[in-house]
DNA sequence: CAGTATCCGGTTTGATACTG
DNA sequence: CAGTATCAAACCGGATACTG
């Protein structure tokens, strides 16, 4: 019977780890437009003008201090390329790739959402 | 030829397609505390107090605000039972437990993160 | 083009004290 | 127990102007 009791104390347990891991996640892709920046470019590497066109309502603040973060934690590479006038390409690192999966499940729930409250 | 290009234009409309989901989702579970206190729910109905005790660093108005917009959004029922003195549960709805997936790979994520960054 | 610097209002959040 | 009320601090984030 000992073995049985899976009980409160354990379920604790499991219940704060997921809560630390929930927050090491968030600690890193938490900002306000960090996910919207990693799904842009799981599509293709972009430039900073391109992001700011295709990520809607961000200010080139946001934008820049975003991107710093995200290179900080090793999800993308930020890339000056010899051009006139300089350009400079984003994109995602092999170890941002693997946030993809996220960005996908996040946007999936969202579109089923929008049906959700508007049917 | 004309059928092979996939470009810019058609990119560019999946990206802001996948932003705008993204964005729906974050308004319904993008609060400092929400994913954690679903992430909590998801093991069993926990009332008030349990979820101040097991969402470390959460403060009472905190908790009680988000339970309220996460009721809002029907991804929570607030019950009160009939003890003394009162006490209130909650639990995830049917539609809550659709985040159970998204909420555990983010928790996932978190924990590989973890070690990649001490290791 | 790709940012940085500054200013500044609004929102979020925590601490504390209180209520039924 | 399960909250609410109030105040103050911290942070967020936009607009604008500027740099190399």
């Amino acid at each position: 019977m000992e073995t049985k009791k899976t009980t409160t104390k354990e379920i604790n347990k499991m219940c704060k780890h997921n809560i630390r891991a929930i927050h090491d996640t968030l600690d890193v892709i938490g900002g306000k437009w960090k996910i919207s920046i990693i799904s842009c470019l799981s599509f293709y590497p972009m430039r900073y003008s391109e992001l700011l066109r295709e990520v809607e309502g961000i200010s080139g603040k946001m934008l820049s201090r975003e991107l710093k973060e995200l290179e900080m934690n090793q999800l993308i590479v930020r890339e000056v390329l010899n051009t006139h006038p300089i350009t400079v390409q984003y994109q995602l690192t092999e170890y941002g790739e693997t946030l993809k999966p996220l960005t996908l499940s996040i946007a999936d729930w969202g579109v089923n959402h929008r049906k959700q409250i508007i049917g």
